[in-house]
DNA sequence: GCGACAG
DNA sequence: ATCTTGTCGC
């Protein structure tokens, strides 16, 4: 793939809260995908006691959710951990991660929140709307908003709430299991979105997407850290 | 000032 | 995220 990021990532704190602004004014939150052979899964993974991070993007064929494709980029931490402003420290070397991929997945998911950001413009946001690719924001805790816990059941749901608006759903993907949070990344609907994890997490909390990357990710950066 | 706070 | 062992439960 070709990503064409035209936005610098050296910023201060006000500079990127303000750039989120300006971005999630193009974010999408209706479905304008069509079909959907391919879907990437990115994770990140930090470095013991250096300022080095790996970020791995897979993709998997969507019916088998075998990995037919996958990447890996070494990096260095330049952008502290902020809540808010997470794209910032991790998006770098995921970018750098897609364009080694040769196979161009139609959706991706990735881990962290959406829309379900203080500013509308959280990880999947951010990367959805740079890639202009369909993207689903699937956090495994929650950054904000209200919510009722979920039936115990796959598949129950409840909505996100903040400031009196859904901004994702707390979906149940494994009978009681804890569930996870989803939020529309850009060019999806919440319901899509939603469908399409419960697809992805046939037998485990997380899409597979997401274990698939995590893997491979810490399968690298093991073979770095062990002194 | 006191918590909350994606990974 | 990372630092870290055993332990309770299916």
């Amino acid at each position: 793939m070709e990503p064409k990021v035209k936005h610098s990532w050296k910023l201060t704190e006000e500079e990127a809260a303000q750039l989120q602004l300006e971005l999630a004014k193009q974010v999408v939150t209706e479905d304008h995908l069509d079909e959907v052979n391919y879907i990437a899964g990115v994770d990140v993974a930090y470095s013991k006691h250096s300022d080095k991070l790996f970020a791995a993007v897979v993709v998997l064929e969507a019916e088998s959710l075998n990995v037919v494709d996958s990447a890996v980029v070494e990096d260095n931490v330049h952008f502290p951990y902020i809540p808010g402003l997470f794209s910032f420290r991790e998006l770098p070397p995921v970018i750098k991660a897609f364009q080694q991929i040769k196979v161009p997945p139609q959706l991706i998911v990735c881990d962290g929140q959406g829309l379900a950001h203080p500013r509308r413009f959280g990880l999947a946001s951010h990367l959805g709307v740079l890639l202009d690719l369909p993207t689903i924001g699937c956090g495994k805790t929650r950054l904000l908003g209200e919510f009722e816990e979920p039936g115990t059941v796959r598949g129950s749901m409840s909505p996100l709430v903040d400031q009196g608006k859904v901004i994702g759903n707390v979906l149940r993907t494994q009978d009681g299991i804890k569930p996870i949070f989803v939020s529309v990344g850009h060019k999806i609907s919440l319901r899509t979105a939603c469908d399409w994890i419960l697809k992805l997490a046939p037998h485990y909390r997380l899409p597979e997407t997401t274990r698939q990357a995590d893997q491979l990710v810490n399968r690298v950066l093991g073979g770095r850290n062990l002194p």
